[in-house]
DNA sequence: CTGTTAGCGCCTTCAT
DNA sequence: ATGAAGGCGCTAACAG
């Protein structure tokens, strides 16, 4: 633990560098190093050459939490980790994010909460001790009252999904799920499909009427008969039970799932049918999770890297600029990954 | 953002408290309050009390960066995020684990690494800027070079994952790999199995070894004849030759296996030869992850709760006792969910 | 363009 | 058992 920046024996350890010391070894004051540092333009070329020469050599980095105390900013996004996100993709979010936001120089820290509540509980210490940021906030949702409240004490934020009533002007990102059924829809229909069902999640959630609408505008486009969808809770046990409902109701060629769990269930049920997944009947999923990989089924990638990067580029840009025009919202569409559970029409 | 402290109308917005207006509002100096705080057995009980009622209605709480900058500790736990984390439980660990932190008051700080290396250099600037407290480590592996230049700067950690290769004393929580296999094996010798397979990952993995020992123990005690185990890496469709290969090989009537995915890529192979998973050759996978849960598939539930808790234990007490006894290793049992791909033997 | 002064909120040291 | 002074490292505000 001792430190000592003498010459003794054996390998300097220099003791921490601080504005202080870079500024008596470059011969100038704390302030100029600071304006090094967050002014650049404000000081002379050769001041700061031998400012700079100091930093390098001395390995100086400036110390947070005295930046911290004194601008009240943190230089830290808080994520709420749940024990199930929506769709089991959040650990490559998350990864994406760390990523993205260490790129504009700010980490993820991260906290936990029950429920809505619990969660505008937490922001209050978060804010108070911590000097958070800015929030990533995920699984938005209908009645969802955490961007509100944020809004309300003037914090930013942004969502990963959009906010499902109009509930204030935040920045957003979101991945059109319309758009990738409808996607997958229409390689259907070019596969030679005609009887094209949904299997997806009850009313209500936001995500699972989004995904819907893409197929249904999709068959409508195509001319096709609209088969009444099936729904289930995201479970695969439940999910086969629906489509068992779906295959004996609609005798459909091909089914659009809301996600790879429900998929999952279809093909336990095609099969278990002695029928063939793909060839009699096709099935895509949505997430491309591990599931779909193993199963050989097609699915809806999102683009997570690119949700992420999104996220943190609005939201720096929210705490830098706090008085910027109007938050800008981000949808991408995600890609249809192609297995062999979406073969062609059998002849 | 105006803040008032006044009786004006409307809800009196405190300003932010501070130690100074807790003393000033309970007719002390700022040093009892803290002392109140850090220190309530050198203080009088009614001044404590006075004290207490002052935080209370302040709502006051210390500021971290304050805190930080004096004492040179952050109250944080830095843990690094992987795109793909062996067996896929990270979520759910890291939810347990940020739980597990906050309920000692500790936080954890997400940081990325593309390598050992990567890491190695992440550290240095997670403890020189951020003063980080103490760093979990996953993902341990032979020749692993992390905990030893954490022990040389004398930087508190722990690692989810026993050391592989003796590589120095620091405290680890871990999963008893080969109790599981062992487990799962001697499960279905009760069910009247008596040829029974391994389909474990290519050597040198650890885990792998692990998991392979647990299998192989108890097929010798069980007295029964000790197949040689099939070997792929962690891919459904690598798994899926080898379980054919190990079918073809060495006809089992059950296979145990080193993770879920191997599972399925085995369950693929049974049933494409029209073969009963569970009454012709039951399947027991590893890491208890959705696909076993959709797949109907026997495995092993790894403790992450516990895991975490004890993690986010054994590193606050090295944070708080630097100097404490020798570093404590824990070792965890899974726990075996039956499912119906272990059915009893087919008679 | 550069230096000086002051203070963010807290804890450590010393005095009372 | 309590209070006063000082400083952790940095930056805002001003002076030169």
């Amino acid at each position: 633990m001792a430190e000592h920046s003498g010459t003794g024996p054996g390998r300097t350890i220099p003791a921490r560098a601080t504005l202080g010391s870079v500024a008596a070894r470059a011969g100038v004051s704390k302030q100029t190093v600071s304006n090094v540092i967050n002014s650049p333009h404000m000081v002379r070329e050769d001041t700061a050459a031998k400012v700079l020469a100091a930093i390098d050599e001395l390995g100086y980095r400036p110390h947070r939490a005295a930046q911290q105390l004194r601008t009240r900013r943190s230089r830290v996004f808080a994520l709420r980790v749940q024990n199930r996100f929506p769709d089991a993709v959040f650990d490559r979010f998350l990864h994406a994010l760390t990523g993205a936001a260490g790129a504009l120089d700010y980490r993820i820290m991260l906290y936990t909460a029950d429920d809505d509540a619990g969660e505008i509980t937490a922001y209050d210490e978060l804010l108070d001790r911590w000097d958070i940021d800015g929030f990533v906030l995920t699984g938005t949702h209908p009645g969802d009252t955490r961007t509100a409240h944020l809004s309300r004490v003037g914090v930013p934020c942004v969502t990963f999904g959009r906010p499902w009533d109009d509930s204030g002007h935040h920045p957003w990102v979101d991945v059109d799920g319309a758009a990738g059924t409808r996607a997958a829809t229409e390689h259907l229909v070019r596969q030679g499909h005609r009887r094209i069902g949904f299997l997806g999640w009850p009313d209500g959630s936001g995500v699972g009427g989004d995904r819907l609408s893409g197929w249904a505008n999709a068959i409508r486009d195509a001319g096709l008969d609209l088969l009444p969808p099936s729904r289930a809770v995201n479970d695969a046990e439940q999910g086969r039970s629906a489509a068992a409902e779906l295959i004996d109701r609609t005798h459909p060629t091909a089914i659009v799932c809301a996600s790879d769990v429900l998929a999952l269930g279809a093909i336990s049920e095609i099969t278990a049918r002695g029928m063939n997944v793909g060839a009699d009947v096709a099935v895509i999923g949505f997430d491309d999770t591990d599931i779909s990989a193993v199963a050989g089924l097609s699915s809806l990638a999102q683009p997570l890297v690119d949700v992420a990067a999104h996220c943190a580029r609005l939201l720096a840009t929210l705490v830098e600029n706090p008085s910027d025009s109007r938050p800008e919202q981000v949808l991408l569409e995600p890609q249809l990954v192609i297995r062999s559970s979406s073969a062609p029409v059998r002849r």
